[in-house]
DNA sequence: TTGAAATGTGTACATTTTACATAATAAATT
DNA sequence: AATTTATTATGTAAAATGTACACATTTCAA
């Protein structure tokens, strides 16, 4: 048997009941938190993200995630919608947690603990605004480097979306309401970094049943003109499987 | 075009870049933060989850997750890990972050954020100790309620651990090193919920190669013994490949 | 010695994935 | 008006994978 450092139980077994728990809790650290919003865009195939100008002195010149710090009572979740409707004007938008990121280092000032936020839009949508001429929008392949540590959350981010769009439907919220088969294919592409079979890829849609056919036809397009669909989010809640299948 | 509430933007195109970042940071609201550890083990073939007893008096008689504050300066992967360290004496334990729950009303003393870690371990472990009497091995499926949020926090994780078994070799960290093949059916059985066949696991791992033959057999069986096998981490951290697969 | 309980293995069938080619359509060009 | 270009739309055969299912073997316990 290994020796073990532990010899102690750290919490005594019959300590009494702590009845002022403000007390304990006020005896914690308290640390400032922020929420960093990476918002995906997609447009001319590409995968875009939505930066904004560090409006810090020591990162001048270096983009940021979108972010703000969490107020008093508010939950992770509403802060990060908040920084969203803020800086795009736009409700209903896609948004998942993804994690927290909390190296001592990260913020410059000191200890800032943040929770890393992905949203997807559209960014054709007619209510996205972007105001300021301090944002913009980014293709993803093109950002090497970020201020504080939002290139490691972005790249988490990416890999998180990489993994959810295999097995979730929401790459439908980067595209228009009604897009054609072409443009999902380019946007799986895209964001997977694969090149896929265009025939497979529309028998495996066809198949999952769960797109619509609006009865009309892409426009404005230099060739034969496709169809186009909405995805079928009511079936899709409805049907919602439970996956066994062991792979790795 | 719908009207929009966000008429100006509120970051000044022109805004002066900020030097002082420190007096920024000191200005957002700070806040207590957890960590609370979901510490799953296998026994008998069930799940299990390791709780101890609220030292809280108003929840007196209900069971907690362990979790403890985050010190200053500490990483959160580090302070789950030191919790483990501290309530289980073991080293090199599986950990993993699930998300952080920020609900303000989730602690009774006031806000207090918490990140949710997941962690599996082997009960049997001979570093295993559980010193505390207020510490206890509960049966999952028997937990209908806890402090504070942690029943929230519990089933969350869950459902984590239950989708990650499945395209992660994770499940193998709640088994001993070696391991009969009816063990880890047993084992992703429980907790998927799930009965499977077992010809068809067998054939499963068996097509994956990465579990190696150590040349023993089970002891102390009221039955033909089965083969004991480990888990091959060195090749499948070489193999790992990308999956690429819609399905939703 | 026998019975109980579980191990270990194989095959046929169904389903899914993959690779691949041709005809039709609309727009743009001549 | 005819041709070229780009892309839509569709089907089939082969391969791989998943599923359902049965029997002989081994060990322990009685």
């Amino acid at each position: 048997m290994t020796k073990n450092v532990f010899d102690k139980p750290l919490v005594k077994p019959t300590a009494p009941l702590i009845k002022d728990a403000g007390k304990l809790v006020a005896s914690y650290p308290k640390v400032p938190i922020t929420v960093d919003c990476v918002i995906f865009g997609f447009e001319e195939n590409e995968l875009k993200v939505l930066l904004i100008r560090s409006d810090l002195e020591m990162y001048k010149g270096l983009w940021s995630l979108l972010g703000d710090n969490v107020k008093n009572n508010e939950e992770l979740d509403t802060a990060a919608y908040r920084v969203l409707k803020e800086r795009t004007g736009m409700n209903d938008v896609y948004l998942d947690q993804v994690r927290a990121f909390s190296h001592p280092q990260r913020h410059p000032a000191g200890r800032v603990i943040t929770v890393a936020y992905c949203s997807l839009l559209n960014i054709q949508h007619h209510e996205l605004k972007i105001y300021a001429n301090e944002l913009h929008w980014h293709s993803f392949s093109s950002i090497k480097s970020l201020a504080f540590d939002h290139k490691a959350i972005l790249d988490t981010c990416y890999k998180w979306l990489q993994k959810r769009i295999q097995e979730h439907p929401l790459g439908f919220n980067l595209l228009p309401d009604k897009f054609s088969l072409r443009e999902l294919q380019n946007l799986y592409e895209a964001i997977l970094g694969v090149s896929l079979d265009r025939r497979n890829f529309r028998k495996k849609f066809a198949s999952m049943d769960l797109l619509i056919d609006v009865g009309e036809m892409e426009e404005n397009v230099p060739h034969r003109p496709g169809k186009l669909y909405k995805f079928n989010f009511e079936k899709y809640e409805k049907n919602k499987r439970k996956w066994i299948g062991i792979d790795f």
